[in-house]
DNA sequence: TATGAATGAGCCTTCATTCAT
DNA sequence: GATGAATGAAGGCTCATTCAT
């Protein structure tokens, strides 16, 4: 079971491409190494099982998204800045990993969920980036008091989700980081009016 | 190939509470017949194939949610209280119907184009409801104007779609109905201060 | 998993047919298949999995063994009569089952056994059953009394066994029950003179 | 394909070991390279494939063990000695070498032709070791006359056989080679009175 | 209508064997 | 000689679907 060499990424990289196309399930070992460009037995050298290729793939994906993620907030100084930083890098990171964006999306919110542990992992890396920033955005006066915060979280997290499901669904043919800003400001000022 | 007999409402029934255990791809035609009390060959007789029923199970589904939707809306005065009571109707639908709420949730996001049409109509629904309490709300100057419509959308559809998938992912433990009214008011007022 | 069917007769007896002219680990589900006219997956309605058709085939070999060994031994009167009976009874078995036989022989020596139960059953049958002609031979003064009578039993089937692995690997040309008579004379007077 | 180097040996040993454990069929090269440490490819530059090493591990076994028998009897005087030291000779081999005794009693009776031809030779080894034996006793006056000779090599190797056997499936841990012994008196004086 | 035994295509996985290094 | 990564044929098993009863 030898990682991170070449032929690892080579077939990792197609087996994502497989399953974004058709989805984990229907997606064959052999249709994989063929995509890979290696025989089928191989594919046992580098993943215990068929099961363990998805879930290396989501250890990858979610891996880079949490790099990602941290990094972005640690970039903005104000709570809404950050707020900023993180979606764009949130839409950013999908819009240019378009076969990763449909399998996380797919397979997250399966209830057979064989990934569960990485999802669990990059959720909760949102739910405490989101806490942190509405924290921080609560210090600084930017954020209202009287919030539920887990409730922002699932707002947060549930807006951009949707905007990337839309975006799939849709052919990805819109640029998908020029939502960061409306919904930012959606998140912030709301959809009311100032007397609402 | 009967229709709303008896047996197709029991099939279909079985098939939701199977599909929602197991997930669409890891159910069994033989785990329906079984649940449903009757024989695999007689699936058969209300159903083209194993696709169909999920299709059909879909199609009931969103046909439900349509009837649930409208009505909602068309009990509340003000935008913002059609607003409400939408999302109310939407929680309680799943609420009370855990097993539809479990497959809704986890083949929608699927890739599949096999549900892509009853999606992309209660999906349209849901996008023109909103479209008219959005309006509505705007004449009212409840709703500010200068709004992405196409986007708030997502932003609320988003959100209570995570609400559920978190109510579903925590054991479905706590009251979701309740999360109705939190919901909407940070639709309308976000979670800025005011002078944000 | 249904039993005593028709089909299930056929695909046993086509089963033993093929192992024994491939051996167990050589035969596949479809020789085996084809052999008794059926689809390969009929096989799985009625067994478990292709060791479970090794299996049930020792099971009924030695079911079969038991029932006749213990009648053979009740239709002698004195020792000699049922030591006799029995390994009649043993090599008409065989020599009228030659699929069996093979099968039995081969499978029976392997260490990887799999059907370790129903040859542990099957050998103490034969135990007890020359422990109780043993017995009764000391008490009519046909047997000596000085006798280590688990060596005696290994003597026994030993020989017997080997007769057998014998007429199986020379053709089965020759007549097997004809060696009762020799063998049992064999066992009783052994091969040494009166002042040996 | 280079023969009696330390390799050779080294991997022959390894492979009796594995095949000892898991039987022929169950056993990898993989097993066995990694227990004689070893690559799987180097397997290749001593062996013509798998199976070449199980008849090679037969015809070492073989080789030894007609050695070994054809001393022994030489030991031995009178007919009854020969024969003794010939089974004192078998089992002594066998418990010195419990590896190769499990892979030769499991093997021996498979059906398989891939080892009838070393099995043949040890085995007309045997045969005419106790033809010589029965002939010298006879002309002793040790042995009796009127013997079917071919039936007593069954009955002598049989019982042997079964003895390693029932050594084997009971966990090695009593002494074999202190049968020889009681078997030889069984073998000459058989289990009857001198009336019977 | 209803049944469920039977089918057989299809897929995951193993492993003996090869060959470039 | 030695290695071990790569191969791909082969086989056990599942399960959607059919059809005779």
């Amino acid at each position: 079971m030898k990682r991170k060499t070449d032929k690892y990424e080579q077939i990792l990289t197609a087996a994502i491409r497989v399953f974004a196309d058709k989805g984990f399930s229907q997606s064959t070992i052999s249709q994989i190494a063929q995509e890979a460009g290696v025989a089928d037995g191989t594919i046992y050298l580098y993943f215990k099982n068929k099961d363990d290729i998805l879930v290396q793939s989501y250890e990858r994906m979610t891996d880079r998204a949490s790099d990602r993620f941290w990094k972005a907030v640690a970039e903005g100084h104000t709570a809404v800045e950050k707020l900023h930083h993180l979606i764009h890098a949130h839409l950013d990171l999908f819009q240019n990993d378009p076969f990763g964006a449909v399998v996380f999306q797919s397979e997250t919110h399966l209830q057979w969920r064989l990934v569960h542990e990485p999802i669990s992992r990059i959720s909760k890396t949102y739910r405490d980036i989101v806490s942190q920033v509405v924290d921080l955005g609560q210090k600084q006066g930017a954020i209202r008091n009287n919030l539920y915060v887990g409730l922002v979280k699932r707002l947060i997290f549930g807006a951009v989700d949707e905007v990337i499901d839309t975006w799939i669904n849709t052919g990805m043919d819109h640029d998908l980081v020029s939502m960061a800003e409306p919904l930012v400001d959606l998140f912030i000022k709301g959809i009311g009016t100032a007397q609402g």
